[in-house]
RNA sequence: GGGUGCUUAGCUCAGCGGUAGAGCGCUGCCCUUACAAGGCAGAUGUCGUAGGUUCGACCCCUACAGCACCCACCA
């Protein structure tokens, strides 16, 4: 016995460690000739030392919806998952916790610091795969996993590091990666390069400032927002159609504050009409001063050491003084010497690093880079050709701008954790990249070498992902199997970043795309539809929704480590606005369920928690239906056994014949990554049919049926139960586990687990649309006679007479009585009593009772009123000869007898309503 | 500057060239032996604005407005 309501918490525990430890995530080996096809998904890896959080929550539930839908089709499904030693995020907070013990990485030296962080992988690397555990993902943990831990591949493993190793080494031999001093973003607070993606341009108020350079018998003034730069000034530019500039181009200014002097130069980049209409160029520290200075052959002035302070080739003054430090200074400077023409408020967009937060500065220096123009055009052309398609379709427009325009892509970071590039340098600073040390002594002839202390962008072992966790560069068998994967699910923010290069790289080496779909998912925001951040208190963690939290504990939680205390105040006063009384426990289905309802094809998704309440009310009516079947059948014959009879009324066959057309539904839905239809249509199904409609008249079936009928209507119950649970299983799969278990011998199936069923495919020869039809009346006329009865005041325990005229089905009568509580008598006229009258069909209806014929007569005006609406509406197209003529025939008729059925109905209202007139 | 998405009930969102929908919320009546985490009934919308196409537009087209996001080198 069920116990009377769903208690998710034990059930989830037990379940989850079941399946994991028969196996049952895991791939079939793709051995045999008669294997499945295969159903492939890689999870995007998760940095190491994270937590979950709802965007996590979100994805991972659609991709778990996916293996488990797929694996229950029979495909030899595998989830591939692992976790990124993600480099500068692992790095820096490493580097906290030694700031906290008032150390630097340096005071520890690499190798020691190495050890640490390898120390809080191995401590805190499991959190987030527990986490996922607690989703009920089914992911083929075991799968790839050289670590032993059951978390699959590890980006920075032995396996997975060889493999990105080898990528380099070729990539290198192919001329496709090569070293160069080139100006790159450099971030001066991690000391390391970063890529253009890894920086934010956020417009902010900052100045702008003319300042005049001196020449002989003239001077020019230049518009900067960095003034600090001008030590590094080779030139000043001017557009060379500009002819307030004609005359002075060739010459050469005064540096001002240095000794130097430097040249006008005319280039097209400048625009006229900008500013003063003269630009400094400043090429060590700007991107566009760069490709000014190459063009003209001018040599670049870095001026800034790589921890932004003032470097030697500034004037003595200024030397070591922080970049922002000597700005100060510089102007102080030049205001005294009178070259300070203005400084204004500006609006400008001020490069940040995504890590850090600090300004961004450009910076010349020795790096790693990956040719891109290649690379791109085939990922274009995979995705144009339809190779690799994304869903939502636009999204294909985003990925193909960012190709169109790629730039080389800087891959070498100065930083400790992460792949150090395999390259070794001589004496002679000649550059030998080879798979090992050995290799590149074998290369270097026996030169002393030293190996490149940098590392590779986390980026670049993540773009291989596809192809290494599946044992590249061995020729696998997996390899064949499993790649293309089939869909990758994922966020918007990470196309670049990563889809896009996946694509690249895994054409690149094996000739093949990564996967065949990609699901971009919608963003998680709160139920305002506002970011969520933890400054703002509406941060929600998903483990808290399937195992609720109190108030005070997420008080605590939510504002722990919090320095500030205006943040404090306001996260406490949105805590405690939405969540007066804590979280309660949702459990793990119903958060899966919630996502999935929310996984439309819109940008965003609101988490809304009284939605998720809504949908744990759905888990506890499967619950109680589940309960009630059982009470209801077991012990009892459920038909399963072919010889005995069995007789199916109308409403056996009705909810048979939905449940085809839901199997159909979830089944299109799934297809067309349109989770909220699956989790919709599963919902109505349930909830709206099966619930409130099948279980209510099949009591009444188990009540006066005879030994035929009960048989038929406890096979039915059990039957179309033991479906809707396979059929739910992908979204809701603890409950469903855990009900099929008591369903399933009922329905006279084996198996030992939900996920091993067969999943539920749609018979179309079971749909019945004459029982359809004959259902959809009596559902007709109980609503109308259960509105009648509403509106009369009566009773909902009173049983009532009604008349009736026309000929009600046994479906119809069966209803009535069990539904509506009323007892048909049907009569060719209706008795002249007042009393109001519904009509349905060609059925009249009529509560035996005492009427207020002032109510009443309000109620038939009413009535009265819309059907005059209809009828005018209707009236009014079918008078348009145009709509006549033109509109399909279908169309036309259609209208015609809506107009014809209002029409009647009105009549009937209207002879009512004359009845009515002479009572009181 | 280039690109993308959104605007439908109080809230959050589906939707389709042919009678405007769901969940939550709201109102009324019910503790009916599956479920009060429930049942039954009910109210609520000039589908952002203006044009156009069409017999017919919430849906297709154009313009505009508002909101949001992505990319980009204007000092």
């Amino acid at each position: 016995m069920l116990e009377k309501s769903f208690n998710p918490v034990e059930v989830e525990r037990r379940w989850y460690a079941r399946w994991e430890e028969a196996g049952r995530f895991r791939h079939r080996e793709p051995h045999s000739p008669d294997s499945q096809p295969a159903y492939c998904i890689q999870l995007p890896p998760p940095n190491v030392t994270g937590t979950l959080h709802m965007g996590h929550a979100f994805q991972q539930t659609l991709m778990d919806a996916l293996i488990r839908y797929h694996r229950m089709r029979g495909l030899n499904t595998n989830w591939v998952v692992g976790t990124d030693h993600a480099g500068i995020a692992t790095q820096i907070v490493v580097e906290r916790q030694l700031e906290e013990e008032g150390k630097t990485r340096h005071d520890l030296g690499r190798a020691k610091f190495l050890e640490r962080v390898w120390k809080w992988k191995q401590q805190s690397g499991a959190t987030i795969t527990r986490q996922m555990r607690r989703l009920g993902a089914s992911a083929n943990w075991s799968y790839a996993d050289t670590e032993g831990q059951n978390a699959g591949y590890f980006t920075m493993d032995a396996k997975m590091s060889r493999a990105v190793v080898e990528v380099f080494v070729r990539l290198y031999e192919e001329g496709l990666i090569y070293r160069g001093k080139r100006l790159v973003n450099w971030d001066p607070v991690l000391g390391t390069a970063v890529s253009d993606l890894e920086v934010d341009s956020e417009e902010e108020d900052g100045r702008i400032w003319e300042i005049r350079y001196p020449g002989e018998g003239f001077s020019v003034t230049v518009a900067t927002t960095r003034p600090e730069t001008m030590l590094g000034d080779v030139a000043v530019a001017v557009n060379p159609k500009d002819e307030r500039y004609l005359a002075v181009v060739g010459k050469r200014v005064r540096l001002p504050l240095t000794d130097k002097e430097i040249p006008v130069i005319a280039d097209d980049y400048v625009d006229p009409e900008f500013g003063t209409g003269c630009v400094k160029i400043t090429p060590a520290h700007d991107f566009n001063d760069y490709q000014v200075g190459r063009r003209h052959k001018l040599e670049p002035v870095g001026i800034l050491t790589l921890d932004a302070r003032l470097n030697d080739a500034a004037p003595a003054a200024y030397r070591g003084l922080e970049r922002f430090e000597a700005r100060r200074r510089i102007l102080e400077d030049l205001k005294a010497q009178g070259l300070l023409v203005s400084e204004k408020p500006y609006k400008l967009r001020v490069p940040r690093s995504g890590r850090t937060g600090v300004i961004v500065e450009p910076m010349l220096t020795d790096q790693w880079f990956v040719k891109m123009d290649s690379l791109a055009r085939d990922g274009l052309e995979v995705v144009a050709r339809g190779e690799v398609r994304f869903f939502p379709e636009h999204w294909t427009a985003t990925y193909n701008q960012w190709l169109e325009n790629i730039q080389d892509w800087c891959i070498s970071r100065q930083l400790w954790w992460g792949h150090q590039i395999p390259a070794w340098y001589d004496d002679e600073g000649r550059i030998y990249v080879a798979r090992s040390e050995a290799e590149a002594a074998k290369k270097a002839g026996g030169r002393k070498l030293k190996r490149d202390e940098d590392v590779l962008d986390t980026w670049f072992s993540s773009a291989l992902v596809p192809f290494t966790s599946l044992g590249w560069p061995e020729k696998t068998r997996d390899l064949e199997v499993f790649l293309p994967s089939s869909v990758l699910v994922t966020g918007f923010d990470i196309i670049f970043f990563w889809v896009a290069r996946m694509v690249m790289m895994t054409r690149h080496f094996t000739g093949k795309v990564p996967f065949r779909h990609v699901y971009i998912n919608a963003i998680v925001r709160d139920a305002e539809g506002e970011k969520m951040s933890k400054s703002k208190g509406n941060t929600i963690d998903p483990l808290d929704l399937i195992d609720g939290i109190s108030l005070e504990l997420l008080l605590e939680k939510s504002t722990v480590g919090l320095l500030r205390s205006e943040h404090r105040k306001k996260i406490e006063g949105y805590i405690r606005s939405h969540y007066p009384g804590g979280i309660p426990a949702f459990g793990a289905d119903a958060v899966r369920f919630t996502f999935a309802s929310l996984a439309s094809f819109s940008r965003t998704l609101n988490f809304d928690l009284g939605r998720c309440e809504g949908y744990r009310n759905f888990c506890n009516k499967l619950w109680n239906a589940t309960r009630f079947v059982l009470m209801n059948a077991e012990g009892k014959d459920c038909g399963q056994d072919d010889s005995a009879a069995v007789e199916l009324s109308t409403w056996d066959r009705w909810i048979v014949s939905l449940l085809q057309r839901t199997e159909a539904d979830v089944e299109q839905a799934f297809a067309e990554y349109r989770f909220d239809n699956a989790a919709a249509a599963l919902y109505r199904f349930i909830w709206d049919e099966y619930c409130d409609w099948y279980v209510e008249i099949a009591k009444d079936q188990l009540a006066k049926g005879n030994e035929r009928q009960q048989r038929g209507t406890r096979r039915t119950l059990v039957r179309v139960l033991e479906s809707a649970l396979r059929l739910a299983h992908p979204i809701i799969p603890f409950i469903t586990e855990e009900l099929w278990q008591s369903v399933r011998p009922l329905a006279g199936k084996k198996g030992e687990s939900i996920m091993l069923a067969p999943y539920p495919k749609s018979q179309p020869e079971k749909i019945d649309a004459r029982a359809e039809a004959e259902v959809a009346l009596a559902k007709q006329v109980v609503n109308a006679t259960r509105n009648l009865r509403s509106e009369m005041k009566i009773a909902p325990k009173d049983r009532i007479t009604l008349y009736l005229t026309g000929k009600p089905s046994p479906t119809t009568v069966a209803a009535m009585l069990s539904l509506a509580r009323s007892e048909p008598k049907v009569v060719d006229v209706l008795p002249d009593t007042g009393s109001p009258v519904a009509i349905v069909g060609e059925h009249r209806l009529m509560p035996h009772i005492e009427i207020d014929p002032q109510l009443e007569r309000e109620r038939l005006s009413k009535e009265a009123a819309r059907l005059d609406g209809e009828i005018g509406r209707a009236k009014a197209k079918l008078s348009n000869s145009a709509f006549v003529e033109r509109a399909p025939a279908t169309v036309v008729q259609q209208e015609r007898e809506r107009l014809a059925g209002f029409e009647a109905t009105l009549a009937k209202v209207r002879q009512q309503l004359e009845r009515l007139a002479g009572a009181p």
